[in-house]
RNA sequence: UGUCCAGUAGCUCAGUGGUAGAGCGUUUGGCUGUUAACCAAGUGGUCGUAGGUUCGAAUCCUACCUGGACAGCCA
């Protein structure tokens, strides 16, 4: 079917009084008794484009047949508008019905609330919000690769089933093929996973990093992109169980520079958005959170604030507020803590780091202090956490401690000791749930409608 | 998982102990270079589910289910 998107028509890469074919699906049409007028959306762009069908076309009644929804070819000419709401109109010469829209259709030309367009996932990118997410989804994702590119990393596809367990990043959903019902039982009356496919006990992944590691350590700054998965019990509007994160990790590279690679992406993929989704991020501006672009331009102008988890503390306990949470050095920061800074306080972007090594993962290196470790984690405005990194414990005998400490066993990660024993280096990386950066570019304050088809506790529909 | 809030027409909601409502949508007719079109008529319900209190329950109570917010876990 030869046919031109309706962004090209709107665009004008196609000109006036030229014959164009169109294809999309009915938002809205107004009759009257001689020619109607169709709103026309193909998804190509924000924007729908206006088709004016006269009643004497030979096609007239597929006109009249077209209900919200339908899906149409139009054939007519590309013509300037004499209206007041667009440039560009389509004088239609023949218009097919493809797939008429039965008259249940659940979408409206009004406004439906986000819980409602959850029920129906499937139909709900025919939305102008949903539209523009999804657009600024593709539009980030190809960002997220263009900057690692340009900066000389390898896109490392990491496994998705794994047998490393504890990665201390949450609960883990099991891959296997056993018997549920039945499943075989070893001596000790324990399911007997040798039996399993995998000849051992396996999961979703819940981060790349550890592998990430291995080939940064080969590949000197890589990075990964892909699903993750956590069997958290989160109700959240921030948290799935399949989300997509981002890992770059970097050999050679300390806890300043992975900051000041965080700080740039976070830069880049806004400065791509703003330049390449200007309707979708006028839409957003205007409805769904006001003045997002002016702040996400200051932020591109701006450094991001760093400071270190004691003075965090500090802030916390000169902070004329009371907390819910006790303020004190050695706790972990609680979400009140984490506003506080990050919307009071500094009222911009922040990277906290050097926290208490007790509260933070084995493979975090040790601080000369010996009370802390080179961790940071990215705060900002409306979402809290959005980053979370570290520069990674090279020591083989202190990282042999660290896991001993988190009772973790060492056969089981013999490869990832392997990388400290043979010409180990100083490496850092963070990881970035894509879900969250989507939701800060759009403004969108529920995690669910930033994903095609959102996983979360008692939910796999679609 | 805990706490709180909410489930009434396809959607958004009003109704707080006495006959089930509105706007939008949809259907039909009319009108207009219309544009969240307009005008008129028609359409629409096991009031989340199950118990209980009461002469009488959408309304009060209990449990469960579903959705949302906040918190924890994190990205």
């Amino acid at each position: 079917m030869k046919h031109s998107a309706i962004k090209d028509c709107l665009q004008l890469k196609k000109k006036y009084d030229e014959e164009v074919t169109i294809c999309g699906w009915v938002r809205t049409r107004r009759d009257s008794k001689k020619f109607s007028f169709i709103e026309l959306n193909d998804g190509t762009c924000f924007a729908s484009i206006q088709v004016i069908a006269d009643a004497e076309i030979e096609t007239y009644q597929n006109v009249l047949d077209a209900s919200t929804g339908s899906s149409l070819q139009v054939t007519g000419i590309l013509k300037e508008s004499p209206g007041k709401g667009q440039k560009v109109e389509v004088h239609a010469q023949k218009v097919e019905l493809l797939g008429i829209a039965d008259s249940d259709y659940p979408l409206q030309k009004k406004r439906h609330s986000r819980e409602f367009l959850r029920t129906i996932a499937h139909l709900r990118t025919r939305t102008n919000t949903f539209g523009a997410v999804f657009r600024v989804r593709h539009a980030a994702s190809f960002a997220v690769n263009q900057f690692f590119n340009e900066r000389g990393f390898v896109y490392l596809h990491t496994p998705i089933i794994t047998a490393s367990d504890c990665e201390g990043a949450g609960q883990m959903f099991r891959v296997s093929t056993l018997d549920a019902l039945k499943p075989p039982l070893n001596d000790e009356k324990q399911v007997d996973y040798t039996q399993d496919f995998f000849g051992e006990e396996t999961s979703l992944t819940v981060s790349g990093q550890l592998e990430a590691e291995l080939f940064a350590s080969a590949l000197s700054k890589v990075y990964t992109f892909g699903p993750t998965f956590r069997a958290e019990n989160s109700n959240t509007p921030r948290h799935l169980a399949e989300f997509w994160m981002i890992e770059p990790e970097m050999a050679f590279c300390d806890l300043q520079g992975n900051m000041d690679l965080a700080e740039e992406f976070i830069r880049y993929v806004i400065t791509y958005i703003l330049e390449n989704c200007k309707e979708d991020m006028e839409f957003f501006n205007k409805w769904v959170e006001k003045g997002i672009i002016d702040s996400l331009q200051d932020l591109c102008k701006s450094d991001f604030e760093r400071i270190t988890y004691t003075e965090a503390i500090k802030a916390l306990e000169n902070a004329k507020k009371s907390f819910e949470y006790p303020v004190k050095w050695g706790m972990d920061i609680q979400t009140e803590h984490e506003r506080y800074l990050t919307e009071e306080y500094l009222k911009k972007p922040v990277f906290v780091t050097d926290y208490p090594r007790d509260i933070k993962a084995f493979y975090m290196r040790v601080n000369d202090d010996e009370k802390t470790v080179a961790a940071m984690d990215l705060l900002v405005p409306r979402l809290g956490e959005i980053i979370g990194g570290s520069q990674r414990e090279e020591r083989l005998d202190v990282l042999k401690k660290n896991m001993e400490k988190h009772e973790l066993d060492e056969a089981t990660y013999s490869w990832y000791l392997d990388i400290r024993r043979y010409g180990t280096t100083p490496h850092a990386g963070f990881g970035l749930g894509f879900e969250r950066l989507i939701m800060y570019l759009t403004g969108i304050e529920n995690i669910r409608d930033v994903i095609p088809f959102p996983r979360t506790p008692g939910n796999a529909k679609f």
